[in-house]
DNA sequence: ATATTTTAGGATATTAAAATCCGTTTATCG
DNA sequence: CGATAAACGGATTTTAATATCCTAAAATAT
């Protein structure tokens, strides 16, 4: 039976939408000097122009990308990748809130949330943004190119970084 | 700037709403063989009567809650809150497939998916899951009243459950 | 200067999720 | 057996997410 009320054709994904192709543009952006061009970034990731350039922008306001009108003119990143992290990334597409506290839907900042799963739920939260901030933009281009695995994460997630 | 284009309320919950609906609901069945009202229920939560219905319904046909028409008629667990776990409640409302791969979209199968941030992805994935499994309706129940904190949960997610 | 190329960004359209509505079926009660 | 009370389930509406469109502004080239 599944859904609620409705066929669901893929999976659902952590982010939204936007978000992953935010990221997968990031990955394509050139790591010297020059600009891209929207258009040229869409048609690689078989996305609609217009829809990447708002995405474009939206990373541009975050200060993760900068833009150059004009011919000659695209986007660039506004630093060497191995300076930009995946949760710069995600904060700047989904807000700084990442989730709600609890499965229940209690709200953050926590009082009056005792779930059981509650403890186990802190530790997902930690581990992932833990896992974005120490994982760079180069990081992520890099294992573009090499098909082989990287090291396994680091589970101790006593200080959020 | 935040979201793509447009103010969000509420931060994102990791499920769908009905989900989180559903295990609230189910929180509130009672332990013994009574039947309990969808529109009293759906009173308690502040929730429209005849949607919480349709909730309880998709519980019904996953055979984790029953109904009987008429007059003192209702819905009730099918067995002890015990024997019904947490993952079971959200597989009967997402379905079984958790989520997609990894954070850049790659499906599930894994063929060709080489993020730096896959093993902390499969790590979490794994931990939800067992986690879910491994709490019942029970403890949920029990947590409710109990404002104890319960003991932190397991990390050596081995075998998924 | 003017034409061209590009991003900027507001407005609109489309789609899926969330919520509602209403007639039907089933059970109980009088 | 008729009236009532509940779940059943299809159809519809509403809202949020996703995608598109179009005009303006800026930079370059001729």
């Amino acid at each position: 039976m599944s859904h609620p009320q409705s066929g669901c054709p893929h999976p659902r994904s952590l982010f939204h939408a936007p978000t992953r192709y935010a990221l997968q543009a990031l990955v394509r952006m050139p790591g010297d000097g020059t600009y891209r061009l929207a258009r040229n970034l869409a048609a690689e990731l078989n996305l609609p122009g217009p829809f990447l350039a708002k995405i474009l922008q939206t990373l541009a306001h975050a200060d993760i990308l900068e833009s150059l009108r004009g011919p000659t003119g695209g986007f660039r990143l506004t630093r060497a990748p191995e300076r930009i992290t995946l949760r710069e990334v995600v904060v700047a597409m989904e807000g700084p809130e990442p989730f709600e506290e609890c499965l229940l839907g209690h709200a953050v900042g926590g009082e009056g949330c005792h779930c059981p799963i509650r403890p186990a739920w802190d530790i997902l939260q930690t581990l992932l943004t833990t896992t974005l901030a120490r994982t760079s933009l180069r990081d992520l281009q890099a294992a573009q190119s090499a098909p082989d695995r990287p090291e396994d994460p680091d589970l101790s997630v006593a200080a959020p970084v």
